[in-house]
RNA sequence: GGCACCGUCGCCAAGUGGUAAGGCAGAGGUCUGCAAAAUCUCUAUCGGCGGUUCGAUUCCGCCCGGUGCCUCCA
């Protein structure tokens, strides 16, 4: 039983293998800081922060490089739209990507390099392809001639002849060929700048994952990631050009997730059909946008809708619940009390299950169905009353929640989620906690007296404000619908 | 125009050459004063037409429908 990852290079599902053994090296690309995430870029973010928890889980030691753009046509455009200084604009909406990132509980990766701490590396690069003549200069720009690379396309699988040039961009007459690209891009008067032997300009956009990728992982490394859109160009010349640098293959693993769409169509930028991480956590829970972007598998097209987010709220209601009544029912149990307690977890069916579906190129939809099903288990036998299977439960339990840990979920404690979801809902309802309890309390004296028309109209009354209330042995409970 | 991908229950979503996971919604039962929660049971032959095969939803071809990339984009 091994791990199988989708290489977009073969386009096959092939058995990773990783260059070190027990270590993996894995760059992924971030963000262009010019403006607020949208739903796609939690999307990639949680795709290869899950991956890097997988590996962990297996015990390999993951180093995770992931780069911020922070030098760009869009950063400068923004920063005379808010009439700030570009490097600003970066601050602004870095922190911004670390407010959002945080609440869907991404990992830190190891590193995490800014295109403009590495113009040397990069000026090394471009120097070392002009070297070789696998680039020229042309009126102070200096473009990667294409032509110089004949495992051109092989990435996204295009025939440089196929390609139409100019098709949707104007042709640039100072390339040579319209399929060359930028390395260094000549500055125009009040743009920033850095010094070159070509005079003073700023780098192209792909030349930042080349050089950074190959300063903390080295001229070759296991996996690179990043959405599909990022297929042609940018990895396509990150190839041309660390494989044209080094004349060594840089990447031995691509992948690549799929797009988030609304009404089946890309969310995008270009589009203005996006909806920013922030506005999607003012009517639901982060978690829950979590679950609902591994439900489906990475490669997929995911459609965004508020009824899938519904749903997805009421799946992980149902985890934290479940796992808070099982917590419940072990709570005088503790892993010494158990012998050979992480043994049993490991070698517990859920843990089994849930690996061979991470094994399958990271297949979290089959594995949050695992968890499905194994919930109910988890259910039953909380309610069952026989002390002998209590042990059996608390190791159930920890496999099960182990599982939901790798996806990156139960960052809670069901306590703190169930609060968290209650602001939330409760955000636009703004209902009275107050009128709630004591119509709870009204409840409950009715019930004692057997007047069970009044206890009734009570439970009518908090029905109507969405409140649904429990009976349970400790009492009763509420929570909003 | 070139190159890819997708079309599975009302909705979301896995999957396999031998008759289809899971979730939401729905129906019924248990539990409950009644509910809720939990639990149990039930609900699809996989866009269409051909072909290959003992057998195809799964392979091949064509058609229909949808999307993506060929510009920046996670």
């Amino acid at each position: 039983m091994s791990l199988l990852i989708f290489n977009t290079l073969t386009g096959k599902k092939e058995p990773f293998v990783p260059l070190r053994e027990n270590q993996i090296g894995m760059y992924v690309c971030g963000v262009t800081a010019y403006d607020y995430c949208h739903v796609g870029h939690a999307r990639a973010a949680i795709v290869f922060d899950t991956l890097s928890r997988y590996f962990q889980h297996l015990r390999y030691k993951v180093r995770f490089v992931r780069n911020f753009t922070d030098i760009d046509d869009k950063i400068i455009n923004r920063a005379n739209e808010e009439g700030t200084d570009w490097r600003e604009v970066n601050r602004k909406y870095i922190a911004a990507f670390y407010e959002d990132m945080e609440k869907l509980n991404i990992a830190a990766p190891t590193e995490e390099p800014k295109a403009t701490d590495h113009l040397p590396e990069m000026l090394d690069m471009i120097q070392s392809l002009v070297n070789q003549d696998k680039a020229y200069e042309s009126e102070g720009n200096i473009f990667y001639a294409v032509k110089s690379f004949d495992g051109y396309g092989r990435l996204s699988g295009k025939n440089i002849a196929d390609l139409r040039a100019g098709a949707r961009v104007k042709i640039n007459k100072t390339k040579r060929d319209p399929l060359d690209f930028a390395l260094w891009k000549k500055s125009k008067p009040g743009e920033p700048f850095w010094e070159s032997p070509w005079g003073p300009g700023r780098p192209g956009w792909h030349i930042e994952c080349s050089a950074m990728s190959k300063k903390y992982l080295g001229d070759t490394f296991d996996i690179h990631g990043g959405g599909k859109d990022l297929v042609f160009p940018h990895h396509e010349n990150e190839i041309a050009q660390s494989c044209g640098c080094t004349g060594k293959q840089p990447v031995r693993y691509w992948m690549h997730n799929g797009f988030v769409n609304i009404d089946k169509e890309k969310m995008s930028k270009s589009r203005g059909n996006f909806f920013t991480i922030r506005e999607v956590y003012k009517k639901y829970h982060p978690e829950v946008l979590r679950l609902f972007l591994i439900s489906s598998h990475y490669r997929s097209p995911i459609d965004f809708s508020e009824k899938n987010l519904a749903d997805a709220t009421t799946v992980l209601s149902r985890f934290y619940e479940g796992l808070a009544s099982a917590r419940k029912k072990t709570a005088q149990l503790n892993e010494e009390s158990i012998p050979n307690f992480r043994e049993k977890v490991n070698a517990h069916p859920v843990t089994k299950k849930f690996e061979t579906a991470m094994n399958d190129d990271l297949n979290t939809a089959v594995a949050v169905a695992c968890m499905n099903e194994e919930l109910r288990n988890l259910n039953s036998a909380a309610a069952n009353e026989s002390a002998s299977s209590l042990e059996k439960l608390a190791v159930a339990t920890t496999a099960w929640e182990t599982a939901g840990k790798i996806l990156g979920l139960f960052f809670l404690t069901p306590e703190k989620f169930e609060e968290e979801l209650f602001a939330i809902k409760n955000h636009s309802r703004n209902l009275d906690v107050g009128k709630i309890e004591k119509l709870i309390a009204r409840r409950k004296t009715a019930r004692q007296s057997k007047n069970w028309a009044e206890a009734d109209r009570c439970r009518d009354e908090l029905n109507a404000m969405e409140v649904v209330i429990e009976d349970t042995a400790s009492g009763t409970e509420w929570k909003l619908r």
